[in-house]
RNA sequence: UGGGCUGGCCGGGCGACCGCGUCGUUCUCCUCGGAGAGCGCCGAGGAAGGUCCGGGCUCCACAGGGCGAGGUGGUGGGUAACACCCACCCGGGGCAACCCGCGGGAAAGUGCCACAGAGAACAGACCGCCGCUCCCGUUCCGACGGGAGAGGCAAGGGUGAAACGGUGGUGCAAGAGACCACCAGCGACCGGGGUGACCCGGCCGGCUCGGCAAACCCCACCUGGAGCAAGGUCAAGAAGUCCGGUGCUCGCACCGGACGCGCGCACGUUCGAGGGCGGCCCGCCCGAGUGCGCGGGUAGAUCGCUGGAGGCGGCCGGCAACGGUCGUCGUAGAUGGAUGGUCGCCACGCUUCGGCGUACAGAACCCGGCCUACAGGCCAGCCCGUCCG
């Protein structure tokens, strides 16, 4: 599991994130990347937050889905700057998506949202 | 052994590794405010759900009267309290165990009763039954049949959820509680039983009365307001402080809000502004400041925060709900919100024999209930049958 450190707890900075944020999306989940230049103390970080809205499910499916990511993201940590932010927004098909689904869709987004912006032109 | 009724209980189990949260403990760092690491204990439900009732707790309020508003509704008990639970009564269903019931009043008043039907609440006459008058026909001169008219009747048919008691008789032109007997029902009285709802028996009366109160209404009883974002404490600040947003040169600027200060306008200090007494009125009390400009926005730390109408067992009282007493147990406290990942074995259900799946569903101050959802399984008691003895 991701520990309590690491947790975003703030509405304004979920709001940046979503909104400023590089964006990387998958069947099952949507990721949201910043750099956190507003945020606290840089290299304190990383920081992340989860979106689970009620479209997924209902409390109980809501819950495993946020604990399935909250512990797949503890895996990207350390590849992730200590100045960045995260959210990870949760779609209704994460709520039949098994675990090994729901990783590799995770690993995917991240890849992309990390990659360096360079022109995908290929002829 | 077949079918049924009722009550209670469980709601996957064991294990390994890596993680998460509270608490405890041992260390390490430290700007002495804290931060981090290791180890250990514990870590969602029977409904945690819907938020429909009732309470505890907290803050505010607490002369009284009238009117209104909301709720409850057979009786007696239980309880902190309830719209809950238990027992009983009444009505209905079932051979029975047992189940069902928004169970006060329709003879205080108002209102409604669709469709069908002649008529639906001061009922009514379509078919029909009955005699009388007139006309026509037949005639074995006793009458009979048909038509028309003015009447009588409500027994039979038909409509309906419901047609103003039922059966038998007397009576009559035909009929009718018009009268009589019995039965049903209504009401008064008397006797008996029960704390009571009510029940049993007797006698008399007039002969007969529809339903809806979850339509208004009437009667009896009950009811202060807000809610843990309740509320307390701490920190900071005397014209600012705090919170949030945006921008960048990253610690400043601008914008917005809360509290406080200040400004303007209005009303007012015993000729009383304004406020309180759940809503309105009367009345009472407080009272020197109050209201508007003012649209909304935001949420520091900590306490509250879990030991409580608590669980389990024995005994006693009670038909029971429950109460009393003794012993014993220690079992979540998050705040963007702690339960996840990878596996092994077993149980159950599908299977194309590879496997796949395991219901309903997540505490948020805490209890007692109600209602709703739910794969599968266990236990006990009772009723009706069948077979054997």
């Amino acid at each position: 599991m991701l520990s309590s450190a690491h947790r975003l707890t703030d509405g304004a900075s979920f709001r940046e994130a979503v909104r400023s944020g590089r964006r990387s999306g998958s069947r099952t989940v949507v990721v949201h990347l910043a750099s956190g230049t507003s945020g606290g103390a840089a290299g304190s970080g990383p920081w992340v937050g989860f979106v689970v809205s009620r479209a997924v499910g209902n409390a109980v499916t809501r819950n495993r889905v946020k604990r399935r990511l909250r512990h797949l993201v503890r895996e990207h940590l350390s590849s992730l700057p200590g100045s960045a932010v995260l959210v990870v927004r949760a779609l209704p098909a994460s709520a039949d998506a098994s675990a090994a689904e729901l990783r590799t869709d995770l690993a995917r987004c991240l890849r992309r949202a990390l990659a360096p912006v360079e022109p995908e032109v290929r002829t």
